[in-house]
RNA sequence: GGAGGGGUACCCAAGCGGCCAACGGGGCCUGGCUGUAAACCAGGUGGCACUGCCUUCGGGGGUUCGAAUCCCUCCCCCUCCA
């Protein structure tokens, strides 16, 4: 492995954007030690087979394990399809939903497809393991083995654990074996590092205990910050609906990055782009977020999309004009009576609304507008129009298209 | 094995025979102000051509003129003692 980088350079690279490398020492001498056998680092990522959706929080994450690659180290993913059945009890969430192994192999190629815009699919730098694999045919004498390496005791030091045993909320003892199943998936792997979010901290220090009682070198634990949700409260995430997607349209990616509160524009432009931040700090809040939009939707899109997107909003919420694409609904023209149709009826056949009831109150409320007239009765007939423009509140638009009966 | 507490709309949570389509908060939606930010103000947040009707309060059955509210039964969750 030659043009592998100086171990002290790599720290640096692996330092940047990292909350914690726990210990520090220890991945040097691993990176001098990789240095010098030429034998490269087998970086560990486990990802959750229930979630397919890649969002930008995961992409701090993945885009550290591509540091990695890049410095000639290999990507060792675990599917935790076999973890899955346990469910994570980390913060202290509902359990989640059983996933058939069909389920779970559609879910992995999504995945790829996604993991492989961010990660170097060079097969040599890329490893993918199911953890069901050596989990799912342990016996029970193995789980016995397992667990008697670990204490009760070290269990309720997790911060969750802990404040659930004082509060009196039940823990089961399959929670326990959680930390133990992917601290196994270390062993069985041979991991050198492990990533993961601040969340995994205490997961992935199990890791490295469990891997010390079974005989092997400790793996380091590399965390890496928790991305602020678009809501800018809660941890980004598929189930809070606070994410961006990275395979999102990039429309849709910059109106959501220009949605978050300012207070998070710095994170993002952190986390998510290379700007130069003390820079960028000097302008307006505005042009701030534009920029890190403009980044992060650049680097999925590539830069000719970015721009388009940048317009396309300026044009539809700056200056309030017509988007460029705008959904067609087709009308029959059957529908109509005179020509015209009842406003109600109308926004139903456009598909803008979910039920009549809602379209009384948004009508109620003053948010349909047509061809950029405010529609002020929930009793009104309109005169239905080819290429007529209909909009409910700022951002649902549909254009109608009128269908002859012949057709 | 014993004792007790619960299951209400997206979430939390009131209500405990009619005034309940169900208080309040969160979330979300809409309007205003704006920079599609935050903060703030106002309204909305089952369905239906709608001064009314229909379907909702874990499932089923019953009492009653009338039930989320009372009774029976089943299912599920939790706490404490052993």
């Amino acid at each position: 492995m030659h043009g592998m980088p100086d171990p002290k350079e790599q720290l640096e690279r692996i330092r940047r954007r990292t909350e914690a490398i726990i210990p520090e020492e220890e991945l040097l001498h691993k990176l001098e030690r990789s240095c010098r056998t030429g034998e490269p680092l087998r970086v560990k990522l486990g990802i959750d087979p229930t979630a397919p959706d890649i969002h930008l929080g995961f992409s701090v994450v993945l885009q550290k394990l591509r540091d990695f690659q890049d410095m000639g180290h290999v990507a060792v993913l675990i599917v935790g399809d076999f973890t899955a059945r346990i469910g994570d009890p980390s913060g202290r969430k509902t359990t989640r939903p059983m996933l058939s192994p069909e389920e779970i192999e559609r879910n992995l190629q999504t995945y790829k497809e996604q993991i492989f815009r961010i990660l170097d699919p060079d097969p040599a730098k890329v490893e993918i393991r199911h953890n069901s694999e050596w989990l799912a045919s342990m016996t029970f004498e193995g789980v016995l083995e397992l667990s008697s390496r670990y204490t009760v005791a070290r269990m309720l030091e997790r911060d969750d654990f802990h404040q659930r045993f004082h509060e009196g909320v039940p823990i089961t003892i399959r929670e326990f074996l959680y930390p133990l199943a992917q601290a196994y998936d270390s062993v069985a792997v041979r991991a050198d590092v492990e990533l993961g979010g601040t969340d995994q901290r205490f997961n992935l220090l199990v890791g490295r205990e469990i891997q010390e009682r079974y005989g092997q070198e400790p793996q380091v634990a590399v965390l890496l910050p928790l991305l602020v949700g678009t809501d800018g409260v809660k941890k980004m995430s598929k189930s809070e609906g606070n994410y961006v997607g990275i395979t999102e349209p990039p429309q849709e990616m910059f109106g959501k990055l220009m949605s978050i509160p300012d207070s998070l524009i710095e994170q993002y432009v952190r986390l998510l782009t290379d700007l130069d931040w003390e820079a960028l700090n000097k302008e307006h809040p505005l042009t701030q977020k534009k920029r890190m939009a403009f980044e992060i939707v650049k680097r999925y899109h590539g830069e000719e999309a970015a721009a388009r997107a940048q317009e396309e909003f300026e044009r539809v919420f700056s200056k309030r004009e017509r988007p460029t694409d705008v959904p067609r609904v087709e009308i029959p023209s059957a529908k109509l009576e005179d020509g015209s149709l009842w406003i109600v009826e109308l926004l139903e056949a456009a598909r803008l609304v979910q039920s009549r009831s809602e379209a009384r109150r948004l009508i109620q409320q003053g948010a349909v507008e047509l061809d950029g007239q405010r529609v002020e009765s929930v009793e009104a007939r309109v005169a239905v129009r080819d290429g007529m423009l209909l909009k409910v509140g700022k951002k649902r638009f549909a254009e109608i298209v009128l269908r002859g009966d012949g057709a």
